[in-house]
DNA sequence: CACATATATTCAGTACACGTACTATTTGTC
DNA sequence: GACAAATAGTACGTGTACTGAATATATGTG
């Protein structure tokens, strides 16, 4: 007796939890727009950053940080990224000294364009093995799971 | 007119798209899952390896790969840091000179159980917002999703 | 047994992701 | 208008996550 495990009581498999589901279904998910995305080189996290900052030009790292959920720390690096690829701008700001101001260029414009069927492709794959309800569903307790535990992605940084 | 956008007929919000929820949802998960666990200093990939080798002792790295989804590479660097707080011991193979085989020493074998309540709070708090028939739902959902994405999570490497 | 092939691990390089701390401003207050 | 508190951006340190290459060893074939 007093084998191996199987005497605490409650030692719950980890693949069946929640958070590992989750992890694998995030990772699955960036691997295929990676797959579909590849000839455009361009990640999940730059098409939300080029999307948003094409929704509100002239936004600043700050606004756009509670935008797309990220961290600033990230969002800064990710910039650096995007600057260097020519498909954003950061210029100063006239009203604040502090604040840098992001505008897409005509290529990042472009790209964003051109990115967009692939990335809805993304979607369609990731939740083709559901029926059309079961997606509903899905979208529907995800949507809701994120409104709930938003602000928890990147900190204590509540508002808006 | 030709304002800004709205003239490419397919210019998907991402924030509604799965692939966005889940990142965000996965992102709440990984915060969930510091709090709870932080005096223990463990992240959730930790736990999971260490649960993994807990239950297949002396499992070589590769093969615990493909039972918690990372990649090769990734797991090294995991292991490193597991190693190095003593919470596993990775010695040579008597069979084959190439692998190294995993072990968890006292303290990781302690560190597992105790970490367990924490964890399964991590999945009540993330859940917490469903009713217990859309958590069902949703177990039920990303189990399959995971399922039949798996594989892609860490490259085309599938079998078992 | 020599050799091509396959596998185990590691390493280098890139990209998120977050906390903390630091600098430059700005703003509110006296 | 000097000064404390708040804010924008950046830098640093740690920890995933994946690709591709390099190294070591093992295995199958002739």
């Amino acid at each position: 007796m007093s084998n191996q495990k199987s005497d605490s009581g409650q030692m719950q498999d980890f693949r069946s939890l929640p958070g590992h589901l989750i992890r694998r279904l995030h990772q699955a998910s960036v691997a295929l727009f990676a797959e579909e995305c590849a000839s455009l080189d361009l990640t999940p996290v730059q098409y939300a950053i080029l999307f948003a900052i094409g929704e509100s030009p002239k936004i600043d790292a700050t606004r756009l940080s509670e935008q797309v959920f990220f961290d600033r720390s990230t969002l800064g690096a990710v910039l650096d990224r995007l600057e260097k690829k020519a498909l954003v701008v950061r210029s100063a700001s006239a009203t604040d000294r502090r604040v840098k101001v992001l505008t897409l260029t005509a290529k990042g414009k472009q790209l964003v364009k051109r990115a967009s069927p692939a990335v809805l492709r993304v979607q369609e794959r990731l939740m083709e093995p559901l029926t059309a309800g079961e997606r509903e569903q899905m979208q529907q307790l995800l949507s809701r799971l994120a409104e709930v535990h938003r602000g928890r992605e990147t900190g204590p940084k509540l508002d808006d």
